[in-house]
DNA sequence: GCAATGTAGGTTTTT
DNA sequence: CCTACATTGC
């Protein structure tokens, strides 16, 4: 083989790239290389593993000894190892509370830490600097390679080209690139010498064998698409004549560095001979057919010379069907009907682009009792670290906490138990006479979370998740596992606390997937399916067209172009082209695509057969494998209660508060705080009573606050001080009040609701002036909210109506003003916080009375009729509470069984 | 016909 | 979280 030492080998899907590698290393064993002198490389343990079967069944009768087969981590930790400099992986919990830390305590964006938890695309995030951060030292890019100036100029042109990020300034854009910058230093200098993450491992490994690392011979590479830059470095290190061997259309790891530009290199390049492998074994004649139709469909311009070599060796036609559905919902019907068609003896893929996919068509498929393996992401097991999270605030801290310690899954408290205990515990301080015994003694035994808290996990977490379930076991132990490294680092000084312990849990971690296929109906995303085959194929796209690019994509972008690299965003769009190709590509026999219609022109190519779905049963509710086996728990000893329990609860509510109002819009939230008695606070909360409450001791007492040292705070504080001005200078106004409390029967308020209870309502501030002749009384109200939010006005409104009940003054003569004292109206925190104050036009205030009186009449009708109220609660969706499903569910049985 | 209300979507993929 | 767009209600 080795007559020009670099060979490169264009391998179409299914031709046979791995039984190659493996001819051509029993060959060169043949020849009598010594196998001490051959590497070979994959990606995946996975590939490592089927290699290294497919070598041992080449040499099995000889006496060849089987060469060194690594994944490129493997190797690189053997090469560190043996530069006696070993150390430890860092979980990606750490990497991502590292990065929340400095997100927070930096001040980056406007929000606080629960918020840049999630993974909304629009706000810079945890998730996305963590992507960029890996991406940018998959190119060896640290710290000290992002030069700030030429960063900022790059992005100062993408702005004044046109292409800047939706909803970023440029200012907001360029106090992010030295905010991230920071980030990316912070994350880097917490962890120690003997710590690394993935892609340290490569960096100090290429470092290592810079110096000196004794080379083989021969390297074979497989899936050289998927190299990234260090990789490549690494193989150019390590390796003298290299066999590589690949194609270019699955290069779908773009996002985790893996470098197209290398390979093109290569391909255009004078260095590596080319060779193709002829025909595939995998693909029958119309699914070549129209694979290579569609590649050459969404990639004109793309040459691929090995495309014309991808011709079937397999003795099948094979069909492509695209199925195109009238409504996203038909898609579980769809499969279900393809499944029921299917030999039971045949493998079946049905692959999918995301991991919320497959999570959710495993659940749905569970449902109908159709057997099946979900090949899982991590991304199930959120839920069990809330509940986690939720336990040990608990356990280790004090009131609102133990409340929501109660409604955990681990309290075991079922929840009308939970609900007596919540209910006694506003009146009982001694936690012993309320709380169960078991609950009382954990707090005792494992009372300082300093040093029980793994402990508390052996006796008590472990076990009690095992009874839960596979997901919840393993999220409990992923955390667990990732606790001694927070401790060690973050354990001790001012900043441990039980918030931090918890921030630490909830992030997400990333593990290594060991499942292996044993189900003959498989669902996999396209990325995991790589590599694979199956008898049949079911695909079900995702495709989206519409691509901004988000800031932190920018400044990464930007970042890689001062550094004379480039991630064009081109190149992400020709990858989805490649992901779909990969997925068309793993089927033996027959290919179905399933998609809705509207989207479905882009796979509409010959030859395939169209058929039009539409479902015939119209319920296609979601239900989640844990409500399935917690209604069959519940079915046995099922005592209906809830129902009664929220008559009673609704009964007992007879003084509204405009807070309440707003919680009758959204049940889920009016359940948890005024049912079950969860009280939430935000850093929002506190801040804002913070500031409400140094208002009214200056209005009150003209007493200023103590010295403030958060920049926050001084601003706000500041605002209100202009405010003060304005009232007493420009509108030559007097203060007359803060903090004044108005209670009025509902019938006063609204005559024609006919009911006994009463609403009440509390006035930040209230000054008069004079205007002309006439005496103007103003009722005013302190927001710290970052936006402007018109719901204020009704608030407003249904104060000075209030007020002018309770003092007998007409409406006319009160005007009623919002001052808006933190306002900050961008997502990057550029320092700077505004103010404005806006007096309420009367018509407004009228017309936001009337809304105030709808919803205080649905209220009203709620405690008249439990069961209009029921089926409100029945219909809630896409809430965040687990407790509120859990009341959900039992409530939706309750309402089925009787 | 317009206001109020609801909901999708903003990628996402993983050694 | 925030916006844009669709659907529903009066």
């Amino acid at each position: 083989m080795m007559s020009k030492s670099r060979i490169l080998v264009s391998a179409n899907p299914g031709s046979g790239k791995t039984e190659d590698l493996s001819n051509q290393v029993s060959k060169l064993l043949q020849d009598g290389v010594d196998s001490d002198n051959i590497l070979c490389l994959t990606f995946t343990n996975k590939a490592r593993d089927e290699m290294e079967r497919r070598i041992i069944l080449k040499i099995k009768d000889t006496k060849y000894k089987v060469p060194d087969i690594h994944t490129f981590h493997s190797l690189s930790q053997s090469i560190i190892n043996h530069r006696m400099e070993g150390g430890d992986l860092i979980p990606e919990r750490f990497l991502r509370y590292q990065i929340l830390k400095s997100l927070e305590t930096r001040q980056i964006m406007n929000y606080d830490g629960e918020v840049l938890s999630k993974d909304y695309p629009a706000i810079v995030n945890v998730g996305q600097i963590v992507n960029a951060i890996k991406f940018l030292k998959s190119f060896a890019i640290l710290p000290d390679k992002v030069h700030i100036e030429e960063l900022k100029k790059n992005v100062r042109m993408e702005y004044n080209n046109g292409n800047g990020v939706n909803g970023y300034t440029l200012e907001e854009m360029e106090i992010l690139c030295e905010g991230f910058l920071d980030i990316f230093r912070d994350y880097e200098s917490s962890k120690n010498l003997s710590q690394m993450d993935y892609n340290d491992i490569l960096l100090r490994a290429v470092n290592y064998s810079k110096a000196h690392f004794n080379k083989y011979q021969y390297v074979f590479v497989d899936e050289v698409q998927d190299m990234s830059e260090i990789e490549y470095e690494l193989v150019k290190q390590v390796g003298e004549n290299v066999y590589a061997v690949g194609d270019m259309k699955q290069a779908i790891f773009g996002f985790q560095g893996g470098n197209i530009r290398a390979l093109r290199d290569m391909m255009s390049g004078k260095d590596f001979e080319k060779r193709v492998i002829d025909g595939t074994r995998r693909l029958p004649k119309n699914v070549v057919e129209y694979c290579i139709n569609f590649y050459r469909t969404h990639e004109p311009e793309e040459l691929s010379p090995e495309l014309d070599h991808f011709r079937s060796m397999n003795e099948k036609d094979g069909v492509v069907t695209l199925i195109r559905l009238k409504d996203k919902g038909d898609m579980i019907d769809a499969v279900t009907e393809i499944l029921n068609k299917q030999n039971n003896d045949e493998s079946v893929g049905i692959i999918v682009r995301t991991n919320e996919q497959a999570n959710d068509l495993s659940d749905s498929l569970t449902l109908k009792n159709i057997s099946h393996q979900k090949i899982s992401g991590t991304k199930g097991e959120k839920l069990w670290r809330e509940e986690i999270s939720k336990f040990i605030g608990g356990i280790y801290g004090t009131s609102d906490s133990i409340i929501g310690m109660i409604y955990s899954i681990y309290s075991r408290i079922p929840l009308y138990d939970g609900i007596q205990i919540a209910e006694r515990m506003r009146f009982e301080n001694d936690l012993k006479k309320v709380l169960p015994r078991e609950l009382i003694d954990i707090r005792e035994k494992y009372g300082n979370h300093k040093n029980q808290l793994l402990q508390l996990f052996n006796d008590y977490i472990i076990p009690n998740s095992i009874a839960l379930g596979e997901s919840a076991f393993e999220a409990a132990k992923d955390v667990f596992d990732s606790l001694p490294m927070f401790l060690d680092r973050f354990g001790t000084g001012e900043e441990y606390s039980l918030a931090s312990l918890q921030k630490y849990i909830l992030q997400e971690n990333s593990r290594d997937s060991v499942d292996e296929i044993s189900e003959k109906v498989c669902i996999i995303t396209v990325h995991k399916a790589k590599g694979l085959e199956f008898d049949h194929v079911i695909y079900i796209p995702k495709y989206t067209e519409k691509k901004n690019i988000s800031a932190i994509d920018l400044i990464v972008d930007s970042i890689l172009k001062s550094n004379n690299l480039s991630y064009s965003r081109d190149e992400r769009i020709k990858e989805e082209n490649r992901i779909d190709f990969v997925a068309l590509t793993r089927t033996k026999n027959s290919l179905d695509i399933i998609t809705e219609k509207k989207s479905s022109t882009r796979y509409d190519l010959e030859p395939c057969k169209k058929i039009d779905f539409t479902t015939k049963i119209v319920n296609n509710e979601f239900v989640s494998m844990k409500d399935i086996s917690d209604r069959e728990k519940l079915k046995l000893n099922f005592k209906p209660w809830i129902r009664d329990y929220l008559k009673k609860k609704m009964e007992k509510l007879n003084n509204l508060s405009f807070t309440m109002l707003e919680r009758v819009k959204e049940l889920d939230k009016f359940v948890e705080s005024y049912v079950l008695g969860i009280q939430t606070k935000s850093s929002a909360l506190t801040f804002g009573s913070d500031i409400h409450s140094y208002i009214e001791n200056y209005i009150k007492s003209h007493e200023t606050p103590p010295i403030m040292n958060d920049e926050k705070l001084t601003r706000t504080w500041s605002n209100f001080i202009s405010y003060d001005k304005y009232v007493r200078e420009i509108q030559k106004g007097k203060w007359l009040g803060s903090e004044m409390k108005f209670k009025q029967k509902v019938s006063n308020v609204f005559p024609d609701i006919m009911t006994n209870i009463t609403v009440e309502g509390r006035i930040d501030g209230l000054y008069k002036y004079i205007e002309g002749n006439t005496e103007k009384t103003v009722i005013v109200d302190f927001k710290t909210s970052k936006k402007v939010n018109r719901d204020y006005v009704n608030q407003l409104s249904l104060y000075a109506k209030l007020f002018s009940l309770e003092n007998k003054i007409d409406m006319e003569q009160i005007e009623s003003e919002i001052a808006y004292l933190s306002l900050r109206d961008t997502k990057v925190n550029i320092n700077r916080i505004e103010k404005r104050w806006d007096r309420i036009d009367p018509t407004i205030e009228m017309r936001a009375l009337e809304d105030v009186k709808k919803t205080v009449e649905k209220f009203v009708n709620y405690k008249l009729s439990v069961d209009s109220m029921i089926r409100d609660i029945l219909s809630v969706r896409n809430t965040e509470s687990n407790v509120f499903i859990e009341f959900q569910k039992m409530l939706k049985m309750e309402m089925e069984n009787s």
